[in-house]
DNA sequence: GTGGTCTAGACCACG
DNA sequence: GTGGTCTAGACCACA
């Protein structure tokens, strides 16, 4: 599980971690169950305050992402969040923007989708590797 | 042109503004070279300050959304910024994470293709109803 | 004696009017003691307010580069300004910023000075074409 | 790095902070990857506000001169940008109304050409010292 | 009327 | 501590 932090970005570095981790449980790179590097281990190997990576942690448990144990740290929860409705609702809002940007650029609904998909194809793939 | 601004929201105002107005444009609410409300009426009207209405405008008129004419205020460019390479590496950057959350909750790459190429239809079927 | 204005441009209009004129005086598009077209025909022609024409041709008055003659119009003044000393300063200060960021570019001396001298040059063989 | 703005120009303050500190990186008095003072100390220094520091800093790192780095405040660009054709193009469009008006002023395109490579060459120079 | 600049000062997120 | 956001309101240049 290689993280990149880009500490030019506008994006908080929080939250770049988060994302990173969410990719990670999304190829496979972070199966179910496994555990993550503790926030300690975490903050020195990339650099960055504990009390950052800390809140990535957070939120990732909020989502349902990992488990965090105080005793013996954390992992990748076994059972994944399932699609719901408020989910697919929270997908569209923050896709719409970005559909958006994509309809004003003169891009087809149907070359949007295919992108779309293969991005999710790509996750499945590489999972299957792992 | 309904605009909405979440004031709760962790998503800056002059954000908020900036992706309504985009989708605005993709859904032809907002026609190429139409004009923009001044900044001062758009200010009054949502009720924020005339800076963050400044703001919005200059990030999509940088965009090249928007035109600013010394003469008349703001209008629609006629003509939209296209796809090209920088853009697509663009969008993909951005639905990255997206992909990666609904991966993690278990949606079938067809699925969210779908769902993606449906949100851009939308924006497609509006535009003809204007 | 073309004008071209760019209303998209951050430029203020009388500023681009100005410069026009001085460029046009430059490569002898308008030679000495030549009419210039009344406030009124400029501003019909480019589709500007009388004002804004007005404010270029006082500029351009106030620098020396043309005559207003209350009854018989605005012509290209007989002897234009000669450099000194003060002028060189003027010029060089305004060119700083561009040399500054030519350097910080990369640029060699010796090609900005070739760019500029080249600059010059144009004007003098358009003049001679005229 | 000792700024000076001038309350009674007509070029904004922004503009002129931004113009500074690009002559700074050009003569060598800011160094790659050298701190710069934070906005809130800059703005205290000059006595202006934070805002006009800000916007200036904003612009500095739009044109690839600074970096803003999450952690620790702005740097000096480790990489300062190439020249290139946009560049070049730029930079003529900047410097053909200076060239216009020194070749009004009788200069000739050979004196023009050499002042203007003095002035890179006195950056250089500068630079070299330091 | 328009957008742009600047100030003053509050508040927040980030690290 | 840092930069970023937002408000409030003054003033100016432009057209």
């Amino acid at each position: 599980m290689l993280i990149r932090i880009d500490f030019e970005s506008d994006v908080p570095i929080y939250e770049q971690l988060r994302d990173q981790i969410v990719i990670g449980i999304a190829d496979g790179s972070l199966k179910p169950n496994e555990a993550l590097p503790s926030v300690r281990r975490m903050s020195a190997d990339i650099g960055i305050h504990a009390h950052t990576v800390n809140k990535s942690y957070a939120f990732l448990r909020d989502e349902g992402y990992i488990i965090i144990d105080r005793r013996s740290g954390c992992k990748v929860a076994a059972n994944l969040p399932k699609t719901d409705k408020a989910f697919t609702k929270a997908i569209k809002d923050k896709l719409a923007p970005i559909a958006a940007e994509a309809a004003c650029h003169g891009m087809k609904a149907r070359d949007f989708g295919e992108l779309c998909e293969e991005m999710l194809e790509k996750f499945g793939e590489k999972k299957e590797e792992v």
